[in-house]
RNA sequence: GCUGGAGUCGUCUAGUGGCUAUGACAGCAGACUGUAAAUCUGCCGGGGUUCCCCCAUCGUUGGUUCGAGUCCAACCUCCAGCA
């Protein structure tokens, strides 16, 4: 039965970083690689042409959104038939709503520490958190939903994508190093009974569905440690790096985690996306990432360059290249920045419709590619000079 | 020319005697990191010492009134109908 395998082929001279290959049931993944966020089984406003035509890897999914489709999905074979993307996905467990509808619910996740972070209000949350699991709102018909990690772990083995995570709960930047610590202990126990029911369910679609292990742990380097040290022991087939980052703490976290974990299984950072983040990301030992933000940011008109990001609305006519030289299917067929502009502001839908693919197409292969030159430096011993290069250029 | 209707911020628009003139769009600035996000926040007449203060302002000019975008008159412009 086919099943996930990992192969790493040139480590960085820190022992953590590397450059590996992720055999997967639905194909390989070169990493370190960006995997693009498709919530509901789809990329937001992308074929699947557009996929293979920005070179993307891999495919993530939520298991939450995709709750009341999972029965479906499985019927047709599985996530990759379904959503006819057809190569390597991972599923999210809903861990992330845990925060984004509960302690987070209404807030702007952010990595910057002057944003005075304060969690929702318990009685307004749409996710209430207990040992047993989280009982869900659903945001827009009011309907109740409760998942545990049983229940996350059935919802994945239905939708079948090739890498799963445990179910755990994720923290945010207001909480305490109590309320973390005690999250953690729940969190653990979660990924164990998150095991116990996957090792139930994996083979059912006939290849054999993986499942990593989440850690969190906050900014506390005993929570991170031990966490990684427990998790570490157990069976699982890579490990999701997880929790709610300040941007200053991130190394040093995934350090923490990576010392510990066992070197050769996958790492997936979750959630992160910007340039300096999948730097660090990968010099401390992630091995892939997946973000909303070059999709969400193009279409709210952000665009990226090498030279740094920007905001189309200032582009008015504008003859320029999206980015100078960019090998994305958008820059090769020629669109300025000022055509782009034209499309997002024409208050035509159809138009507008096309601006969010020009554009999402653009900001992901964009890091998708920065993932590649990334993988290529580390096999050629140059990532040190590569990323003080690419990150004068971006940041200034 | 006559009769009727209408003139409010770049545009559209609310407002028919009362305190700070609505709201939307456009524009400008910012945000966004395991998607409640095709979203959100701020500015959007002028000036200043800019979490406050001063001045201006509803086509124009006068008038009524304690008080006028609102009522009255004349004029200007636009629209419709009739000549």
């Amino acid at each position: 039965m086919k099943e996930l395998s990992f192969e790493i082929k040139k480590t960085l001279p820190n022992g953590l970083g590397r450059a590996g290959v992720i055999h997967t049931p639905h194909g390989d993944i070169k990493t370190p690689a960006f995997m693009v966020v498709g919530t509901m089984g789809y990329v937001k406003n992308l074929s699947n042409d557009d996929m293979q035509d920005i070179k993307a890897q891999a495919m993530l999914s939520n298991g939450y959104h995709l709750r009341g489709k999972s029965a479906e999905i499985a019927k047709v074979g599985g996530l990759a038939k379904y959503s006819g993307w057809n190569g390597p996905t991972l599923t999210d467990s809903g861990g992330f709503q845990v925060m984004s509808l509960g302690s987070g619910l209404g807030k702007v996740v952010s990595m910057e520490r002057e944003d005075k972070v304060i969690n929702t209000a318990h009685k307004d949350r749409l996710a209430k958190v207990s040992d047993k699991g989280v009982d869900f709102t659903d945001p827009f018909t009011g309907e109740p939903d409760f998942i545990g990690p049983e229940e996350s772990m059935r919802i994945q083995c239905e939708i079948g994508a090739d890498i799963h995570m445990a179910f755990d709960e994720l923290t945010s930047l207001a909480d305490t190093y109590e309320y973390n610590k005690k999250a953690l202990v729940r969190t653990e126990k979660w990924a164990e009974r998150s095991l116990n029911e996957h090792m139930k369910l994996r083979d059912r679609l006939g290849y054999r569905q993986a499942l990593y292990g989440v850690l969190q742990g906050g900014r506390w380097e005993d929570l991170r440690r031990s966490t990684a040290k427990k998790l570490g022991e157990m069976p699982f087939d890579g490990y999701g790096l997880g929790g709610a980052f300040l941007k200053e703490d991130l190394g040093d976290i995934l350090r923490w985690c990576n010392e510990e974990l066992p070197a050769n299984k996958p790492k997936h950072l979750l959630g992160l996306s910007h340039p300096d983040d999948i730097f660090v990301g990968t010099e401390m030992g992630a091995d892939t990432f997946d973000c909303v933000a070059p999709t969400r940011e193009a279409r709210h008109g952000k665009l990226y360059s090498k030279s740094g990001e920007y905001n189309l609305r200032k582009f008015h006519d504008s003859p320029l290249p999206l980015d100078d030289g960019c090998d994305c299917p958008t820059c090769k067929a020629g669109y300025t920045r000022g055509d782009l502009r034209a499309l997002w502001k024409s208050g035509d839908a159809e138009k507008k419709k096309e601006f969010y693919r020009l554009a999402s197409v653009h900001n992901v292969r964009f890091i998708i590619r920065l993932t590649e030159n990334i993988r290529e430096s580390i096999m050629s011993g140059r990532f040190d000079e590569y990323r003080k290069e690419f990150l004068k250029n971006y940041y200034g």
